[in-house]
DNA sequence: ACCTGAACACCGTTCAAGT
DNA sequence: ACCTGAACACCGTTCAAGT
C-alpha cells in the first residue's frame, strides 16, 4: 500500500477547509519554477520566496533538497496518460510502445526537469504506478513476469536515458530580470550541432522500434492477436 | 581537424622540458577526483587544493566549470579501448556490440562520472573519434551513410543513458574525514531495491541485444559475412 | 607577466529567537 | 505550536593587489 506523500514529513490528516494541502501547492510551484526557469533555478530560496514563506518552512515538508526533486519528478510522473483502449486491445508490441511513447511524451513536456532525473530512478507512488499498470498488461498478453519486468524496466531506462538527455532550452526569460543564468556562453559554437547531427526524438523512435522488433523475434508474433487458437 | 585541447585557452606550446603540460595534470587531478570523492566533490576549490594552486589559476585553462567538465569526460572517452580484430574482421553486430560494450565498460570503470556525463552530449576530441572510427566501420560493412549515423546515435544514446543512471556508490571516503557529502539519509529505505528490481547492466545488455536483433532483420543477415557472392 | 587572497553573490541547512 | 531571520559552511567567479 504506496503512501500518496512522496516523502512528506506528516501533511497531517488535511482538513475540511483550509489552504488544499500545503504539499501539493509547494511541489506545483516548484514544477512550475523548473518549467519556466530551468532546473537550476529551483532553488530553495526561490521556492520559498514564490510561496512567499521562508525557507525554512520547506523543511517541515520535505527532509532534503532531494526529497522535494523526487516529489517534483513523481508529479511530473503522474501526468502520464495512458490510453486504456491502446493498452488493453491492441497486440503487445503496440501497448509497449504506446507506454515509452507516452512516457517520453510527458517528459519532453517538461524538458527542464531532465537533470533532476538524475538523482536516482524514479519511483514514487505515480512512476510505481505506471510500471505495475504495464506489468499487468504484458501478462496478460502471455510474458512471463520475470520476461515482464526485465522488458519494462531495459524500456523505461531506455525512456529515461533519453528523456534525460533533451538539450537544455534557452528558458523562456520570465518577466523579471532574472534570466542572468541562461548565459550567452553555454550557448556556444563547439557543440553546435555537428554536420548530420540527430534528431533526439528521431534516436528515440529508432532505438525504441529496434527493441520492439527484437523482442517480436523472440516473442510470438504479436501481429496474430485472435488467431492464438492455432495453438 | 580537430584540436586537442578540448576549451585549452591557449595551453601555450609545449616547451621540451618544462612541467609536462598543466592541462593534463588538472584534468587528471580533476578526474581522480571524482573517481574518489564522487562528482559532488569535484570543486575548483578542491582541485585548486590538490593542485596546490588558487582557484583563480584555474580560470586561466578553463573558461569554466563547464570546460573543466567536458575535458574530464572526454578523458574518460579516451580510455575507451577497441580491439582493432573484433572491429575489422568480426560481422557487423559484434563489431557494434563491441564499441557499445567497451564505452559502457569505461563509463561503469568510472561510475562516478555518471552525474557529469548529463551536461552535454560528449564531444571532446576522443568522443569524435570514437564515433568517427566506429562510423566507418559500418560503412566498410554495407551501411549507408546515413543508416550508419542513426545508429552510431542511437546506441551511444543508449549506452549514456545507461551510463548516466549508474547508481551512485557510497564512495570510499577517503583519508580525510571529507566524507560527510555520503549523509547516510541518502542510503534510505524508501527505494531500496523493489522486490525483483534488475541489474542495470544486465538491463543494459538485453535493450543492447534487443536493438542488435532488430537491426539484423532490417539489415542483411550479419552471420553470412562470406557468403555475400550469393549477391 | 603571472599568480592569488579576498571579495561578491550565491547555495543548502540549521537554530535560536520571535509570535 | 508554528514560523522565520540570521547565521554557518559552503559554492563559482572575479579582480585588485601583490610578486
Amino acid at each position: 500500500m504506496p503512501t500518496a506523500s512522496p516523502d512528506a514529513r506528516s501533511t497531517s490528516d488535511r482538513g475540511p477547509g483550509r489552504p488544499p494541502v500545503p504539499l501539493e501547492r509547494i511541489v506545483s510551484a516548484a514544477l512550475r519554477i523548473v518549467d519556466e526557469e530551468g532546473a537550476e533555478a529551483l532553488t530553495l530560496r526561490s521556492l520559498a520566496a514564490r510561496l512567499k514563506g521562508s525557507t525554512a518552512t520547506l523543511y517541515r515538508h520535505f527532509s532534503d533538497r532531494a526529497a522535494l526533486i523526487r516529489a517534483v519528478v513523481d508529479q511530473v510522473f503522474g501526468e502520464v496518460e495512458l490510453d486504456e483502449t491502446l493498452l488493453t486491445q491492441a497486440t503487445w508490441d503496440v501497448s509497449l510502445r504506446h507506454v515509452a511513447e507516452a512516457m517520453f511524451a510527458t517528459l519532453q513536456a517538461h524538458r527542464n526537469v531532465a537533470p533532476l532525473l538524475l538523482a536516482d530512478f524514479p519511483s514514487g507512488p505515480h512512476a510505481v504506478g505506471l510500471r505495475e499498470r504495464t506489468l499487468e498488461v504484458l501478462q496478460q498478453r502471455g510474458f512471463e513476469p520475470d520476461e515482464a519486468l526485465l522488458t519494462y524496466a531495459t524500456l523505461a531506462r531506455h525512456v529515461l536515458g533519453f528523456g534525460m538527455q533533451v538539450p537544455r532550452q534557452a528558458s523562456l526569460a520570465g518577466p523579471g530580470g532574472a534570466a542572468s543564468s541562461v548565459d550567452p556562453t553555454t550557448a556556444r559554437g563547439s557543440t553546435a550541432r555537428p554536420p548530420g547531427s540527430i534528431d533526439l526524438v528521431e534516436e528515440f523512435r529508432y532505438g525504441l522500434t529496434l527493441m520492439i522488433e527484437g523482442l517480436s523475434n523472440r516473442h510470438e508474433s504479436p501481429r496474430s492477436n485472435h488467431d492464438d487458437q492455432a495453438l
